[in-house]
DNA sequence: GGTGAAAGAGGCCGGGT
DNA sequence: ACCCGGCCTCTTTCACC
């Protein structure tokens, strides 16, 4: 069981913070050596609480700008299988929900502009995964998720 | 202007894969100097194409393996600078969107459990911000992205 | 689990091409 | 812009508590 106290907390949300903060530094915060900081880290990596170390990129500079949610009905026939290794696979895909309600599917989508949106329809299209579509575009985005490029 | 060029691009992978790669290690697939990877990522950073060095965390292991999307149409006489403040403070908010369409806003939302979406929109209704509202579950997600607490 | 010290690695920063 | 090299801070390990 991974326990995660108050102290593994702090941790956690500093390191989310800067996660290039010094053992030293974090262990000031929270009262422990170095060593015991290390350890913690090591352990929540290893029970796999902290999935990684990473960046958070200005989306704007990788071009995907963009935020768009598409409501995806899959055809009849479609492999959904497939459809699910397609999605895992396209860097256009930033999530892909199975979702409640009326619709199968919500994908969001992080693209340059608005033009490419027609493209990846057709992606989505030809690879006869799609039955019905709805897009809803993002004008603006009083909180918004880093982009965080989904690595090999 | 920030050029960003495929060196950089390369970097911002494997940072985005594993921030805490040493500069050698990089360097030795971009065929550049601890020293010169060093550079660029400073000028990344400074430039704001790197926004943080932070970590991804395990959804289930801070409580809030339960996705959630709300479609919002806010009261005629909500104000509307309120609830972009509240939304940008609450934690279970992972992303708030001004979006085209029937609705005004698509929130989504990181929640332990489903029983704690009702007392989400009980919260913006007692703040006078909920007109209407549609809630969709994300059942499993095929793409799905990690949290990164919000900090201070 | 936590500690502290010792050792080793890695980042940092000058000067040079 | 990039490289080299020396300093020095930080991480890592380990025996002990």
């Amino acid at each position: 069981m991974s326990s995660v106290d108050k102290i593994d907390l702090k941790i956690i949300e500093m390191l989310a913070a800067d996660s290039r903060r010094s053992l030293a530094d974090i262990g000031n915060s929270v009262d422990l050596a170095p060593s015991s900081v290390n350890e913690r880290i090591r352990r929540l990596v290893a029970s796999g609480v902290i999935r990684r170390f990473t960046v958070e990129v200005d989306p704007a500079a990788l071009d995907r700008a963009t935020q768009i949610y598409v409501w995806v009905a899959l055809r009849e026939d479609a492999d959904e299988g497939a459809f699910r290794e397609f999605a895992g696979t396209d860097p256009r895909i930033e999530e892909c929900h199975h979702v409640t309600g009326a619709w199968s599917y919500l994908i969001k989508l992080r693209l340059k502009d608005v033009s490419a949106v027609e493209e990846f329809l057709s992606d989505l299209k030809s690879a006869n995964f799609l039955g019905r579509s709805e897009t809803v575009l993002a004008l603006s985005s009083p909180v918004e998720a880093g982009v965080i490029p989904k690595g090999a």
